[in-house]
DNA sequence: CGTCGCTTTGACACCTCTCAAGGGGGGTGG
DNA sequence: CCACCCCCCTTGAGAGGTGTCAAAGCGACG
């Protein structure tokens, strides 16, 4: 069930076949969350951590006066709470952004990993810094990017990040989340991603409509948000 | 030497004689770096991960049109790069913001940790997804809060971080860098951060001044910020 | 005592937010 | 099968927070 979502591992360091087994007998229960849906509060102490194999999946803080501000957004092959198993409770809660399929590791379980698999314990760890590092680039976004920007060079991640799975084609890949998803992500207002959305639109960049990522340039596009992705760690050594 | 430095990490777990000495026999050279020097930079294979010992470190990201975004801070007891060690590379430079001394871990042996002491790996790994729980709390306050309560909050983290490893008093520490490097953490212009700072310390909550804080009032400064201190992990159980 | 980097302040511009209203599409119940 | 409703998208007008540009003050250091 695991198999062809260790592609995103692969990609930087070879597993082996005893590896690949001590994985799959880690994994325990297949859960499905409904949208919308918060399965990890904050705080709430937790003895699993959770592979996503279907479906969008997002981390969160909310403010007190309302706000929310969206950390993290999860593709089918990310670890969304890997985390969990070192730090033992969440400073954020996580949500469902649509159906998700998920198969839970017990803590217990990837404690026996680091006793028996340090290689394997390195490339999990290794998967945890990965998102810490899409976690700065979203920094950089959310303090230094304009609206624009911020815009296309998250549209440009996921379209990496899908294609990196097999989600995505050259040209489009599906995003079903609203646009209010989407602003909490850029730390903008609802009603200012529609109107960059449609300035994107209108100049053949790229359109976000039905749920669906369709690009117009993806050369353009990139450079409009100034993407370079070489912060993803596709390459196992720099350029 | 590292001894002092293992205080941030006991608060949250116990560690072995052991593990201490496992720990000191990983160490490797010390190295001083300038203020404002760059030790590492974006792309550059590494081998070796860095302990500071003294001094305050930055992590940045520099855009094309020369603005720059400041993506973590570092104190005394943090491990700035040590994430490199399953990265390989990083995506963005480091650099000293005051004169700074430092060890070094060679990746080596760090791997041999990783291959005979479980618990202190997890540790290790526990340290750098602190780091991201930090982006987190900083990605929040880069996309919803505004200047003031920003800087507010900031001022905040760096009261309880340099408080864990004994460098801030009840009312005070040490914070020896220009306003344009918090306006690099901030996300915001040196003008408006002096202009920040100004209402700050006429509302007698904080005043930041020949690289020194002096708190006026915590309570109303982290009501200001709305700072909750949870993402800093400091329990070692959720409240 | 001059220089250089950092801080401080003012005036004005502009990006994004707020508030408000209307449009569209899909699901549900009568 | 139709009508209604709710959620989401779209657009406009005006407000406000932060950026830009510019200049002067200040302090450390040589």
């Amino acid at each position: 069930m695991i198999e062809k979502h260790l592609m995103k591992l692969r990609i930087r360091d070879a597993i082996s076949a005893e590896e690949e087994a001590a994985l799959a007998a880690a994994a325990g229960d297949v859960v499905r969350y409904a949208a919308d849906q918060t399965f990890v509060t904050a705080g709430q102490e937790l003895g699993n951590s959770t592979l996503l194999l279907e479906g969008l999946i997002c981390r969160y803080k909310d403010l007190s006066d309302g706000q929310r501000q969206i950390t993290a957004l999860h593709v089918p092959g990310d670890f969304p709470d890997l985390h969990s198993f070192t730090l033992k409770y969440l400073d954020h809660n996580i949500m469902a952004l649509t159906p998700c399929t998920v198969v839970q590791f017990p803590h217990a379980r990837l404690q026996s990993i680091t006793e028996q698999h340090p290689h394997l314990t390195r490339m999990l760890w290794f998967m945890t810094n990965l998102d810490a590092a899409i976690h700065r680039e979203w920094e950089v976004s959310l303090g230094r990017r304009s609206a624009l920007e911020r815009t296309a060079h998250l549209l440009c991640e996921l379209h990496v990040r899908l294609s990196v799975v097999g989600l995505a084609s050259d040209r489009e890949y599906a995003l079903p989340i609203t646009q209010t998803d989407l602003a909490e992500c850029l730390g903008l207002t609802s009603v200012h991603v529609n109107r960059v959305l449609k300035d994107l639109r209108e100049r053949g960049l790229v359109e976000f409509r039905g749920g669906k990522v369709v690009i117009g340039d993806l050369a353009e596009l990139r450079r409009a948000g100034e993407f370079d992705p070489a912060y993803l760690y596709l390459e196992r050594r720099p350029r």
